[in-house]
DNA sequence: CAACAGGATTAGT
DNA sequence: ACTAATCCTGTTG
């Protein structure tokens, strides 16, 4: 079902904005399916049927992954979204303070037309049963784009209700997946200290947690830590450095503050710090 | 007292 | 060259 809408909406949304920080080392790491050039589709091939018959099967085959490949991005990009806005998964389990978390979320994620406050008051049942023209009738400029990104969220609750119904995700203690370091980003080079706060933020953790604010119509990406002497546990264990502390951490997230990387809040605080570019 | 700011030096790549 | 580790002095809540 709408696979079409969701491959397009997603070669024009998701690879976009993922200017995150340096070098968002996000889609590293799976590499796209062989690219076959021009060569595939006319200078070798097209001779007999069977000759043709093969290609196609070739073509479907790479479609097939290349979507599939799509579809795992968007729900990690919606897994993302529903931690840093700390909203539902399901739409329909939405309050009206959701929708409009999501709403202001969607529109900055996607450079949309600010949309004001014509959603306010609506539950996320209320959302999810709105029709396209509804949307734009709320939304001349962008209602049709919020709706059809909407309706990647409503299918991919869908799929995850489908695929698992009883899903008892990692309800374990925090520090069990720290010490058995396997983690995705491996990429064999030295992994970046804001590079580590941002893992450390997107999963299930209290030592460090996200406080998402609406700062002049955008979020902000505000964290604080909640557990100094922890975090720089870890990050010792992640960098081979049993000497490592909060005190010497801290330095290196102040060297940031000159690179535009990381700084401090509007309102300092202690152990709170802001990433410059939102996720 | 622990967090914070930032200079200087060294280490590791 | 660059990032981070280490070490340090001083400030602040």
């Amino acid at each position: 079902m709408l696979y079409s809408e969701d491959i397009t909406w997603a070669t024009k949304g998701v690879g976009e904005p993922s200017q995150s920080g340096a070098q968002g080392g996000r889609g590293e790491a799976q590499k796209e399916p062989e690219q076959c050039p021009i060569i595939d589709s006319q200078g070798l091939g097209l001779g007999t049927e069977g000759d043709l018959q093969a290609s196609l099967h070739l073509e479907e085959h790479s479609l097939e992954q290349v979507q599939s490949m799509v579809v795992g991005e968007v729900l990690k990009d919606i897994e993302t979204a529903c931690k840093l806005l700390n909203i539902a998964a399901d739409p329909a389990d939405w309050s009206p303070g959701n929708v409009q978390k999501w709403i202001l979320w969607t529109e900055h994620q996607y450079r949309l037309p600010q949309i004001g406050k014509s959603f306010q008051e609506l539950s996320g049942k209320d959302l999810c049963a709105m029709s396209e023209e509804q949307f734009c009738q709320r939304s001349p400029a962008c209602g049709d784009i919020l709706h059809a990104h909407l309706d990647i969220w409503k299918s991919a609750a869908w799929m995850k209700e489908k695929a698992a119904p009883g899903d008892v995700r990692y309800c374990g203690g925090d520090a069990s997946w720290a010490d058995s370091e396997v983690d995705s980003s491996c990429a064999g080079q030295p992994i970046h200290l804001w590079q580590f706060l941002k893992e450390l933020l997107l999963k299930p953790t209290t030592i460090l947690i996200l406080k998402p604010q609406l700062i002049s119509g955008t979020l902000s990406c505000i964290f604080k830590i909640e557990d100094s002497a922890q975090v720089a546990r870890l990050w010792g264990i992640r960098k081979n450095r049993p000497a490592m502390n909060y005190d010497k951490l801290s330095r290196s997230i102040r060297q940031y503050y000159k690179k535009g990387i990381i700084r401090k809040p509007d309102i300092s605080q202690r152990l709170v710090y802001q990433f410059v570019h939102p996720v």
